[in-house]
DNA sequence: AGTTTAACCGACCGCAAGGTCGGTTGCAAA
DNA sequence: TTTGCAACCGACCTTGCGGTCGGTTAAACT
């Protein structure tokens, strides 16, 4: 019963797992080979080093798991109450322990960005993806916001006001500051509105 | 001419300095003790180890220095004007490099916060006089404001937001982002006012 | 049945990290 | 001048990391 893919895909989920929890370097290869329950000879028959796995659990899990996040809000009728609910529902669905770890893209993007250029690569265009999905939207529905709005600097700003917020939850551990943010995010949003 | 003050200093200084680049964990005893000229005997004479040189880099370097910047601009008579200008100063004045390190608060927020529960205390408690400062000086203005209005709420969300902000300019190495966050982040606290 | 090869094993390597400790140096008080 | 001790030195230690490589196993094909 040896599946060369069912192996992989373990290694990349279990990694994707450690990395979002402890971060890239500090995630030790060890760690995830006890955790698979496979050698090291398994792992770097899958993986060039550890920098390739690092590459692949972002292209193959991080990136599609948050595109089918961020998506379906965005592409709702009325995107900023979807975004809003879409946030609210994360204040109060997810467990302090999660909300702590951050999101994956930002925390990746704090420890790697400015230390590896495969890494910086890829969460840009990440960025800008995202960027143009919500700027996009709100094009869509623009003859319902104020006018003279600038869609890609308020995408940016969203995006980067939400990973604020999940920095400042990893110092409290709790949702309060979380909510708190959330709020007035959310607040923020509706005054786009006419 | 051994001063021992001065050669803590000079420790304190140049470890700031490397954390701030490199991170907590990724900076290197050896790589500070090679910019002071002193021996490892030396660094282990003023401090304990690692962990606490780390505390009194927040606490001797970090924390003043985070005081003296945001108090300015916040303590005007207008602090939303004040604020406006400070992150426009920024976006102008600072480089790109510099920039791209981010804010060292924020740095170790996303690095040390769960990880070590000597940096999170430190953290949040710097968080929340920060919190402090900017909203007992918008209720200080409270009269040209708003109704209605959360100040602690306001002030985790603007600080929430310079902070993402940073972080999407690691990815991007350039300004670009961080001007169009902040100058939407401007928009919107002007549209704090009646 | 024999052969080939992808999949996997795990002992081993080099290295750099944080940390230790016995020894040395220079200054200041007695 | 002697003595005491803070300040400093640097060789050495342990630990854990990413990575290598010769060997083994299982399954698919001839």
């Amino acid at each position: 019963m040896r599946d060369a893919e069912q192996t992989r895909q373990k290694i990349l989920e279990v990694s994707a797992d450690e990395i979002h929890k402890k971060g890239f370097t500090a995630t030790s290869l060890s760690c995830i080979l006890a955790r698979c329950e496979i050698s090291k000879g398994a792992l770097y028959h899958h993986f060039q080093n550890k920098m390739e796995l690092g590459y692949a659990v972002f292209e193959e899990v991080y990136a599609p798991a948050f595109i089918a996040m961020w998506q379906p809000p965005v592409e709702a009728e009325d995107p900023i109450q979807g975004l809003c609910d879409f946030f609210s529902a994360m204040s109060k669905n997810m467990t302090c322990d999660e909300l702590v770890c951050g999101c994956p893209l930002n925390n990746l993007c704090q420890e790697m960005s400015g230390v590896d250029e495969g890494f910086r690569i890829r969460i840009l265009a990440m960025q800008q993806q995202l960027n143009l999905l919500i700027a996009t939207n709100l094009l869509r529905v623009s003859s319902q916001l104020k006018p003279d709005l600038d869609f890609s600097q308020i995408a940016y700003f969203i995006v980067s006001t939400f990973h604020g917020s999940s920095s400042l939850s990893k110092s409290s551990l709790n949702k309060e500051l979380f909510e708190k943010v959330v709020k007035e995010l959310c607040r923020y949003m509706q005054q786009l509105k006419r």
